[in-house]
RNA sequence: GGGCGUUUAGCUCAGCUGGGAGAGCGCUACCCUUACAAGGUAGAUGUCGGCGGUUCGAUCCCGUCAACGCCCACCA
């Protein structure tokens, strides 16, 4: 066997194992356990402008966990990878190429042109985070890769799209949108993030027509005054009620616009008066659609003010707000400036003020859908876990709006909607090139926009199956895989993807898409704060694995996750994490010789020494819980429970206790030793091997049997109901209380660990007893002790000696050669006080009627126990500190 | 303004249906003991945010207050 180094390097390994696992084809779905379902899993397809980061890290650490635990337990498991192709961001990032490299804007260059500069632009970047997602360890199958611009998900679209048309939940209409003026597109509601600025309110004096009376109305936005078509008061305000039906006069244009009265308007707001501007303010456009106000639009599609408003036309919404105030000065009609904070939307993509704005746009009714999301919710057909989720998914899917999915865009699905260029009638066709449906005419224009990006990622879930092609779909297994089992992700999409997803995926299938989201935390720093380039506080990933190894970055990244919102990652706990990597390495490199001859797994287990049954029973609780814990989505506890039995277990406990066997001449002995050194090993690579592959894998080889292939396809451990041995668990849970009890007398007295030195153990239970006397053996090995005499409790205790109490047994240091009898004392001071506050706890329950009459009896019983034992407890403290009196 | 979440050891967090407070890291002391110093052994540390209630019994349930965080809605 080659010589193993001392520490784990995992430089080589990843990239090597990874390789071998893609070309044997390990991430393919097969099954090898015909009576299991497929288990699915479609990945959030990451932006082709995106790059790895830590969110990426934990996203994918989690599904390939599941992933890699059903392959193992025998599913049909597959993991769908894919790209999106981000619309906004990516038409941004190469138009912001385009005019560094070449000085020309898309217009210079025409659409095709310049789609072909994206298309090039996809091709050359587009791959990197995927590369990069293998670094991570992903046993996604690429063979299913799918781009969202791909000719399936286009015909996905194409398909969803004139279905929806042609029921008329998809339509066209003049409505009120928020406007990025940089992109010049509209954007989605939930794409607008809501920021505190410091603005300032404006007072100002608009004229009441024939008559002295003027009204003073405040605003934030007085440019906006040039789309006026209304004041409106309160209904029941008696300030006002007089001025109903009149109109006032707008400063600086001397528009006349009518007076009215509309509920919306708080009397307590302001000045109680209320311009209402329908072309550009969301409260507005609802009131003019009560009271049938007309719309003037002054805005550009920059951003800047048009011709109807001539004083201040040509400038950015900010000149203009700035000249309309000095022009009302002028005019003596601003009344007053006050400061005034307020939230005020932008552009999450371009970071632009958004401007409301009334424009043409394609719309989907999204009511129905809307109602069947939540009742599937509700009705668990989908289950958020942690469930708190739902609150969020509810409050967006309860309240549904149409869903604007035009975006003035070149780079995205072109909307398929055509134009007769003879007869103009308005028709969508899945064809490229259709012809008029009504009059049979060739000549049709294409609507130019583009859909809105979460249109055609809302659909993955079919179109990466193969939807709307039916050869396709029987190809990609369409009726095996669909619906998915879970999907993993963040809050952050809840809406955007999540509800997208549930809807059509249901439109379309009348099933649930996916039938559990798992949201997980948000990566964060050590300290709580977000990562982000300006605080410097990003941890890439991708340097993380060169340094510390995926094995261990993801190890940290799955015991940080369970039901939590967030994880702050210290590095300091992945290089805690890195150390558990390094032992069982370390572990494995201490068995290794002697598992040369240990080729057979199978144990008898008549003949096992009961330290070999204890172990075998921990294995075995281990495996249980860690199983339920994965399929609970507790990452946190299961991860916490192998690294407990790992490290207290096998490793303090269990090897050190073997090391006198395995030195031993009892051949026999030494054999059966080494098959369960090796069968619990075994064991526990493969527990390990979802969470941290690469290094199981690579142990795996030196632990597989000839007949066996790579760790990723053996079977999940299992629960084995011969390898349930209580009373061997109990006595070694005795054991390691009386190693550890000795050890802490020696360093107590300041005795070194090393020195041997006489110990008497007194009990006054027959079993204990005996079982300490076939241990004593172990005792003096791990105790460093040199006789272990064993006596019943009723006789001769030693007169002067160090003594610690535990639970039906007294162990006893004599006192030969011991340094600092004062501080045992003291320590034997404290033990006492303890004790007896633990006493008195329980004392004053039992003496409590209230208590003994409704506590339930396996309570009662509990308490009494422990007052039992707290009382026999202090006896013994008491006697030896008499001793010392 | 509406909603949600958090508050437990120095730090980061676990604690399932109420029944004697836990882990990791850090810290202290002693150890280079032949798998591992990326190690070993032992140890210390908590009015479980405040107040009130329900209960025989509350970290857990209810009410209330406080601090922090997040989301949504209002650009008058």
């Amino acid at each position: 066997m080659q010589e193993i180094s001392k520490t784990y390097d995992p430089n080589g390994v990843e990239d090597k194992w990874y390789k071998v696992w893609e070309e044997k084809g390990c991430f393919k779905p097969v099954a090898r356990d015909k009576t299991k379902p497929p288990y699915v899993i479609l990945m959030p397809p990451p932006n082709v402008t995106g790059k790895l980061h830590m969110g990426h890290a934990l996203d994918h650490t989690v599904q390939d966990i599941l992933i890699r635990f059903k392959r193992m337990q025998g599913h049909e498991t597959l993991w769908i990878p894919g790209q999106d192709h981000a619309g906004i961001a990516t038409q941004a990032k190469v138009e912001q190429k385009i005019f560094a490299e070449q000085g020309k804007s898309k217009h210079d260059l025409g659409r095709d042109k310049f789609l072909e500069e994206v298309w090039a632009w996809k091709e050359e970047y587009g791959g990197h985070i995927l590369n990069q997602f293998k670094k991570l360890g992903d046993s996604c199958d690429w063979d299913y890769f799918t781009f969202t611009m791909d000719d399936g998900p286009s015909a996905a679209v194409k398909r969803f799209f004139v279905d929806l048309f042609n029921e008329g939940l998809i339509y066209q209409s003049d409505y009120i949108i928020n406007w990025d003026p940089v992109l010049q597109s509209a954007i989605s509601d939930a794409e607008v993030e809501h920021k505190e600025a410091q603005g300032k309110f404006y007072h100002i004096h608009y004229r009441v027509k024939d008559s002295n009376q003027v009204l003073e109305i405040a605003t934030t936005r007085p440019e906006t005054l040039f789309g006026d078509t209304a004041v409106a008061v309160n209904p029941n305000d008696d300030r006002f009620e007089h001025l109903i039906g009149k109109s006032a006069i707008i400063p600086l244009s001397g528009r006349e616009v009518p007076i009215i009265a509309d509920p919306h308007v708080d009397m307590e707001v302001g000045t109680g008066c209320l311009k209402v501007t329908p072309g550009h303010d969301f409260n507005d456009y609802e009131i003019g659609k009560r009271c049938e106000l007309p719309i003037i639009n002054i805005l550009n599609k920059d951003g800047t003010l048009n011709d109807n408003a001539p004083q201040v036309e040509g400038l950015s919404t900010k000149e203009a707000r700035k000249k309309t105030v000095q022009l009302l000065e002028e005019a003596n009609q601003l009344v007053k400036v006050e400061d005034h904070t307020h939230q005020v939307g932008h552009s999450q993509r371009s970071g632009a003020v958004v401007e409301p704005m009334v424009s043409k746009q394609w719309f989907i009714n999204t009511d129905e859908m809307a109602k069947r999301s939540v009742s599937d919710v509700e009705t668990e057909a989908m289950k958020f876990v942690p469930k708190g989720w739902e609150n969020t998914y509810f409050s967006y899917q309860k309240n549904p709006r149409p869903w604007c999915i035009s975006r003035q865009l070149w780079w995205g699905h072109q909307i398929p909607v055509f134009t007769c260029n003879s007869c103009d009638h308005q028709f969508a066709s899945e064809e490229e090139t259709p012809v008029c449906v009504k009059c049979n005419h060739k000549e049709v224009t294409q609507d130019p926009d583009v859909l809105d990006t979460w249109f055609s990622s809302g659909l993955f879930p079919l179109s990466t199956l193969g939807w709307p092609n039916p050869e396709k779909m029987k190809e990609k297994g369409f009726d095996r895989f669909y619906p998915s089992n879970v999907l993993v992700t963040g809050f952050d999409i809840i809406f955007f993807w999540v509800a997208r997803m549930m809807m059509m995926g249901v439109k379309v299938t009348d099933k649930v898409p996916f039938n559990d989201t798992y949201i997980h935390a948000i990566v964060r720093d050590k300290d709580g704060k977000k990562m982000s380039k300006s605080l410097g506080n990003v941890i890439d990933p991708l340097e993380l694995i060169k340094e510390t190894g995926c094995d261990a970055m993801r190890f940290t990244l799955a015991v940080s996750s369970g039901y939590n919102r967030n994880i702050n990652l210290d590095p300091a706990k992945i290089e805690g994490y890195r150390n558990f990597v390094n032992k069982i390495w370390n572990a494995f490199r201490f068995i290794s010789p002697y598992l040369e001859n240990a080729t057979d797994e199978a144990i008898d287990v008549a003949d096992l020494h009961h330290h070999e049954k204890w172990i075998l029973s921990e294995l075995n609780d281990v495996v249980k819980s860690v199983t339920e814990k994965f399929d609970d989505y507790r990452f946190d506890e299961a991860c916490s429970t192998i690294y407990q039995f790992v490290y207290e277990k096998y490793c303090s406990w269990f090897i050190e206790l073997s090391k006198g066997v395995l030195n031993s001449n009892n051949e026999s002995l030494k054999a059966q030793r080494a098959n369960v050194l090796r069968y619990c090993f075994r064991q526990i690579v493969k527990l390990l091997h979802p969470v941290t592959p690469f290094i199981t894998e690579e142990l795996w080889q030196f632990l597989k049997r000839e007949d066996e292939d790579l760790i990723v396809i053996q079977e999940y451990p299992k629960f084995n109901t011969e390898h349930v041995f209580n009373s061997d668990v109990q006595n070694m849970e005795k054991f390691i209380e009386i190693v550890t009890s000795i050890r802490n007398l020696k360093n107590t007295v300041n005795i070194s660990p090393k020195e041997e030195i006489e110990v008497r153990l007194f009990t006054d239970d027959e079993g204990l007893a005996k079982y300490f006397y076939q241990s004593r053996g172990f005792l003096k090995e791990l105790a460093k002790v040199k006789a272990g005499k064993i006596k019943d409790k009723s006789i001769e205790r030693p007169a002067k000696s160090v003594m610690k109490a535990t639970t039906h047994t007294e162990i006893f240091l004599p006192l030969d050669g011991v340094i600092d009898i004062n501080v045992f004392v003291e320590k034997l001071k404290r033990d006492k006080e303890k004790t007896e506050k633990e006493f008195q706890k329980v004392d004053k329950k039992l003496k409590n009627p209230k208590f003994m009459e409704n506590a339930p009896d396996d309570i009662v019983e509990k308490v009494r126990a422990e007052a039992s034992e707290f009382e026999e407890k202090l006896k013994s403290i008491e006697n030896s500190l008499e001793n010392f009196q």
